[in-house]
DNA sequence: GACATTAGTCGCATTATGTGACTAATATGC
DNA sequence: GCATATTAGTCACATAATGCGACTAATGTC
């Protein structure tokens, strides 16, 4: 992570918010930073962010400020927007955000700097970085049904539970197991394994790996109902 | 417009793709610019910008951009995102893009720097505001179920005939009278006014003005099958 | 007044969805 | 072993949503 002296005002900054699904909720990973010395010292939690060093593409950017923060990972990656209002901890006018996906059990951290937040149990955040963590999870839960988000938050196999699970975290609400199937199946988005999971008690589940195979897309009326 | 001296690089600029229907397609805002002299001399056309003057906001910007090219008018206004590839007309690292959807038949030109263009009879433009013109039309079509963009570009009153055919120019399908207008109703979506409008030959239409009544958000399943 | 044209509605067949109850396969306690 | 708890997976049926052709209504044109 970039630590520019405070007199520097870059022009605008990548910012990355990485989550992660964690004990049936999502986790955003923050970066810690020491304020002040001695008996003024205290902590800050912010966003982890990049700044431009040369000609590189704000994908490059996005990546690198990955890097830092979590590690050599490859994770599914996308702009949310620009963001202008409050100050910035790096003292960007702009900051452009992306927001990173990072499967279940792979959320490391690249330095003891870094530390994954329940967004329950956030610490205090200034208002640029509030604003795009919000953004961040919304813009998660509006791409649900337009991009393949859940199956980004697991492994590459996984049991149907787990992924009902997983759209039942984003969603906020539960689902009816038989109707997730049956939808499912249509869809032909999944493929099943011929690998078993016994977790304890209960029957073994079957795991499947993320698979649309082609079909003819809907050729459906128009949905008002969820218009805001 | 802002005319920067070609030397000056600027970090970032608020480019504004403004969208209106026309000829049963959409057409887009262009502005002219006239490169080189005498026999070189050629046009070039770009999408309109400005450039950050102090520390206006990015909605400030935005609607600067809009007053200097359609001129005042109010109209609906939403970030698309960032984009750095390629190089930009003001000499910007960075596009800070907006899309504007101007109701039809309020498509004006502040200047004849201004020109709209059908969207099937573009002039050649540069690679970033190529895929900036692209990603906005994308931004619209892929919100339409999530805002309510199609009376964005109508009137503040029209006929349910002709927020089916902004429906169908946006889909880019044909969709089936009754089970549109079922759907519109069932949304609470529309109020009727107690105007008519005879346009012509056959029978006269009621006139609708948008106006969402409260209703319980449908409660359904996920949605798998036009997931990308 | 016949006809073309556009608005608006109805009814019904088909498809999609909500939901409870069912079977299957494992672990645990006794 | 056997009852019971627990999780996976499926079925069947009632209800709701949708596709779609055919209908009526109101206007202009010839």
């Amino acid at each position: 992570m970039s630590r520019e002296p405070r007199g520097k005002r870059q022009p605008y900054s990548v910012d990355v918010v990485a989550l992660t699904p964690r004990d049936n909720e999502l986790a955003v990973l923050l970066e810690r930073r020491n304020e002040g010395t001695g008996r003024d010292k205290s902590v800050r939690w912010v966003i982890p962010w990049t700044v431009s060093k040369s000609g590189e593409g704000l994908t490059d950017l996005s990546q690198r400020a990955l890097t830092n923060s979590i590690g050599p990972a490859t994770v599914w990656t996308t702009q949310v927007g620009a963001f202008s209002d409050g100050p910035h901890p790096g003292g960007s006018e702009l900051s452009i955000l992306y927001v990173a996906l990072v499967p279940m059990g792979q959320a490391t951290v690249a330095s003891e700097n870094f530390e994954w937040f329940l967004l329950s149990e956030l610490p205090p955040l200034a208002e640029r970085q509030s604003q795009m963590l919000q953004e961040s999870v919304a813009a998660v839960r509006d791409r649900l049904d337009l991009y393949p988000v859940a199956f980004k938050l697991l492994p590459a196999t996984f049991t149907l539970s787990e992924l009902q699970h997983m759209y039942e975290l984003l969603l906020g609400r539960r689902l009816h197991k038989a109707s997730f199937r049956r939808a499912l199946t249509a869809a032909a988005l999944v493929e099943p394994t011929d690998e078993w999971r016994s977790e304890g008690r209960g029957r073994p589940a079957q795991l499947y790996r993320f698979g649309p195979r082609k079909r003819r897309r809907g050729r459906r009326g128009v949905r008002f109902d969820l218009l805001g």
